[in-house]
RNA sequence: GGGAGCAUAGCUCAGCUGGUUUAGAGCAUCUGCCUUACAAGCAGAGGGUCCGCGGUUCGAACCCGUGUGCUCCCA
């Protein structure tokens, strides 16, 4: 068979992802294994595959694959969440577009193009996930709109409201005039602005025509003095003393407002009088609450005027803002205007300025359901990796504030609260049960008069169910699969959303299941491109992921992310990294190429395996790298745990061993070491499996006749490394390199042999290795002395001499030079570690073993340096 | 304004219990190699005021204080 001069992963990937289904590997049932679980953090059904989701699905897909070959039943659920507010923007929009007002259109015409819409284009992601790899179960695909799904959200819902902790009132809200919906505070994106400060004067109510006094406000939002209902100001500031319990006239409609003294107001900001607004500000809202102040509401929910405002109905509020100045400055109520940087909150979907409004929503009272999801992550019944986000989680728990769930939109879980003309409701599961409900306190309602609330969920309020929900959890109580699967183990997600979804998933696991939702938290780093920037759409700087996976295929775009991944660290993504996922691939290739030359040229020549250093060597490596993967995964290290798998394939296997096992030019290969050579290599892609799969399966099918798959394939118990054949490794390693650069400094080309001779006090030490060692550095022999070699090259290992004899004529200068730089480095280490030694303090103080390797490091530096000036004067 | 975190080589990061480190890795850089698996490669090398200052300690990248700079979350 004649394999490609480089990997080429294109057909790979299909042609396994394929057998991988067929075989359907990735489907789980309850058995008698452990269960392994992930639910999926579901993607927006609108959603496309990007940087984010990249990093967090590989990252799932390892531990997935992990578990799997470690004899878990291992369960990825995957699905998608309705997302109502952007996915309703997206059919808005689409329907635009086509020349449609989302407004011309009825509730139900609007939802049947959704649904269309989500036909058509939902889900595009997760097929692209299947590109990348990823082992979902796809029989268990839900969605956050399942008939099912939505059954158990209405019934949370009535739920939580016969329990009193869902209520519904009129609070300040955050409005989004655009998309005319209220917004959750973690919603709001306050951005710094560059705004101006107007001060405007209002007139005192002196009680006489001819005596005129003023009291100035600074504002930045003029347009909004028509809902002005008082004046505040603070009571120890004298400038306003004489002014308390007066009353001043509101410019341009003349309404007659109190000023009132409140700690509130900062003496030293504007000009300390600051005009109450309570409809339109929540701090001026919480004054009107404590003074009994009356609201103007003069706005409408589209941010245009609303009658109330008395003059400018129907303009926009930034329009009035405007026009609004030249009236007050011909009114003379104008005093100055400033230049001002503030911030102001946008909706995080449509980018509007947000007001504040009086709105009546429905809401949960979190301080109850909480607490128990607070205190499981406190005492680490659910882990938190990396554990600093525990901080940041008590904080918020702590000062929990109430969840609005009410999203004024279509698309979404219809709030089940039904309503009757006059305005009373009841909260029902369906229309048939509110009308059995309303008919108790009244007979005579006909099932026509009833409503249901207009309003949908907040997307969260169903995703926080989704844990359990995807074994239907709630639907079909106490069911088999639930019972099985949850509590689920992992959960992978991004920071920013700790508060919208993991803290709620764990309070409704407790709620709902009585047990924790799952066992550990992986947080993700937030993807960054190469200048730090967070990666986003309007910016433009996320690549298009599947021209990368084309480009460089699935495994290269997993490692490459992977490896610039560190556990809680922003990852900063660099196109670089993909190529040297791709130049690793490459490696895995050759080497395969390196075995299938060797595999027809084996013959037998009996090499006793057992005492082969390299074989004992590699070996060891193999298992004591098995052992740290081991213990890297449990702590969610899963870069460092790559990191070091990288290095066992790259350097021990292929630039060492490979090297040290490598027959002489058109020499037979012994066929007992290949055949462990090819079990070597085996294990190391099941190692490697969960993070490249495709290749890995690949090569491993290649290497020889296989009855299995290596995706299934169990991985076998780690042997305790053996640490004295590891030294002996290293040493050989060091000797190996120190001759090379000896070889460099001195200008001997690769091909020119040399004669190499040791002197060492352990012989026995150099037996193992010698035929190595003498390949490694293109030696023609080696020897074994007691005495120093004249005219050679000299290079000190710890203890041991060795003495590079050539035939080239060797420059005396650049050999001076070298042992000098090595002297002078060696006395000043010598210095370092005798200074300590000779503090008595430290003698004393010090760890018996830390004092005992100081003395070592004295007595190999004394030797060190005792051989540098022997060979020196051997050059002289 | 409140809270959390970070600062180590050109870049991205390790460094877990203060002592195997006059600080390590990968990438990048430089030098030499078209060596019959691989130039997407091989063999080497250079590169650091561990952000500044002060303290604790026999001993500090690590602990404490302080200053500076940056990031994120919340208001």
């Amino acid at each position: 068979m004649e394999l490609s001069k480089n990997y080429i992963p294109t057909d790979v990937e299909t042609k396994w992802y394929a057998h991988w289904i067929e075989k359907g590997y990735f489907n789980s049932k309850p058995d008698d294994r452990d269960p392994y679980t992930i639910v999926i953090p579901p993607p927006n059904v609108t959603g496309v595959l990007h940087m984010g989701h990249c990093l967090n699905n590989s990252i799932q897909d390892i531990l997935v694959r992990r578990a799997r070959m470690m004899g878990k039943n291992a369960c990825w659920v995957p699905g998608t969440d309705h997302a109502s507010i952007a996915t309703e923007a997206k059919v808005v929009a689409m329907l635009r577009e086509r020349g449609i007002a989302k407004s011309s259109l009825s509730r139900d015409e609007f939802l049947s193009y959704a649904w269309e819409w989500k036909e058509k284009y939902g889900g595009i992601i997760l097929q692209q996930l299947r590109k990348l790899g990823c082992s979902l179960d796809w029989d268990r695909t839900s969605f956050t709109m399942d008939p099912d799904y939505y059954q158990s959200v209405v019934k949370v819902f009535n739920d939580l409201y016969a329990k009193g902790h869902i209520y519904r009132g009129k609070r300040m809200i955050n409005w989004d005039v655009r998309a005319k919906t209220a917004l959750s505070d973690e919603e709001v994106i306050y951005k710094e602005v560059q705004s101006k400060l107007y001060y405007i004067r209002y007139r005192i109510d002196t009680g006489s025509e001819s005596h005129q006094e003023y009291i100035t406000i600074a504002t930045v939002r003029p347009e909004t003095i028509m809902g002005d209902t008082a004046i505040c100001v603070n009571p120890i500031d004298e400038r306003f003393k004489h002014l308390h319990g007066k009353f001043a006239f509101v410019p341009l409609i003349n309404r007659r407002i109190p000023i009132i003294p409140d700690e509130y107001v900062e003496i030293d900001f504007g000009t300390g009088a600051l005009k109450v607004t309570p409809a339109h500000d929540i701090n001026d809202y919480q004054l009107g609450q404590k003074y009994q102040l009356e609201i103007i509401d003069t706005m409408n929910d589209d941010g245009t005027m609303s009658e109330a405002s008395q003059i400018f109905i129907g303009e926009d509020r930034f329009d009035v803002r405007k026009k609004i100045i030249p009236e007050l400055e011909s009114a003379g109520n104008l005093v100055k205007i400033e230049e001002y940087t503030n911030q102001v909150g946008f909706s995080e979907r449509t980018d509007a300025v947000v007001e504040s409004r009086l709105s009546l929503q429905w809401w949960v009272s979190m301080k109850a359901i909480s607490e128990p999801a607070l205190k499981a992550v406190m005492d680490e019944e659910i882990n938190f990796h990396p554990s600093k986000f525990k901080n940041l989680y008590r904080h918020w728990m702590e000062n929990i504030k109430d969840w609005c769930i009410s999203r004024q939109l279509w698309w979404g879980h219809r709030i089940p609260a039904y309503y009757l003309e006059d305005g009373s409701f009841v909260v029902a599961h369906s229309l048939e049960e509110a009308f059995e409900k309303f008919k108790i306190q009244n007979s005579k309602v006909q099932i026509e008069d009833i409503k249901q609330d207009e309003d949908c969920l907040d997307t969260w309020f169903s995703s926080w169910l989704w844990p359990f929900e995807v074994f239907k959890g709630l639907s079909e109580p106490g069911n088999a699969e639930v019972k099985y699967y949850y509590p689920t183990n992992t959960l992978v997600t991004a920071p920013e959303i700790i508060f919208f979804w993991v803290a709620r998933m764990i309070m409704a696991g407790y709620e709902y299941q009585g047990e924790k939702p799952f066992s550990d938290v992986y947080f993700t780093g937030i993807v960054r491109d190469k200048q730090g920037r967070k990666m986003s759409k309007s910016l433009g700087n996320s690549p298009d992921l599947l021209g990368l996976i084309d480009q460089y295929g699935a495994d290269a775009v997993r490692f490459g992310i992977m490896i610039a991944s560190p556990a809680g660290n922003d990852l900063l993504f660099d196109e670089s990294s993909l190529e040297q996922g791709r130049n690793f691939n490459n490696k895995l290739w050759n080497a395969l190429k390196l075995l299938k030359m060797w595999e027809a040229r084996q013959a037998d020549l009996s090499t006793d395996l057992k005492n082969d250093f390299a074989i004992n060597w590699f070996e060891n490596r193999l298992h004591t790298v098995k052992a740290e993967v081991e213990v890297l995964m449990q702590q969610f290290r899963l870069s460092e745990a790559l990191k070091i798998i990288y290095s066992l394939v790259w350097d021990d296997f292929c630039s060492w061993y490979l090297e040290w096992i490598k027959p002489g030019f058109e020499k037979p290969m012994d066929k007992a070491v290949y055949q462990r050579t090819v079990t070597y290599f085996e294990e190391l892609m099941q190692l490697l499996h969960p993070f490249v799969p495709f290749i890995t399966e690949e090569i491993y099918h290649l290497l020889d006749e296989q009855s299995d798959d290596l995706c299934m394939k169990q991985n076998q118990p780690i042997k305790v490394a053996n640490e004295s054949i590891t030294a002996a490794g290293e040493l050989l390693k060091n000797v190996i390199s120190a001759l090379r650069d000896a070889r460099n400094k001195n200008q001997l080309k690769p091909k020119e042999t040399i004669k190499l001779h040791i002197q060492s006090e352990n012989i026995s030490s150099y037996q193992d290795i010698e035929k190595i060692l003498a390949k490694q550095v293109n030696a023609e022999e080696t020897k074994f002395t007691t005495e120093p070699i004249a005219n050679s090259i000299v290079v000190a290992i710890e203890k041991d001499k060795f003495f590079i004899e050539t035939e080239k004529v060797l420059d005396a200068t650049t050999l001076k030079a070298e042992l000098l730089k090595d002297l002078e480095y060696q006395t000043k280490f010598l210095q370092s570690v005798s200074l300590k030694l000779s503090n008595e303090r430290f003698v004393q103080n010090a760890k018996p073993e830390v004092v005992d390797f100081e003395r070592k490091k004295q007595a190999d530096a004394e030797a060190r340096i005792k051989t540098i000036e022997e060979s020196l004067g051997n050059l002289n």
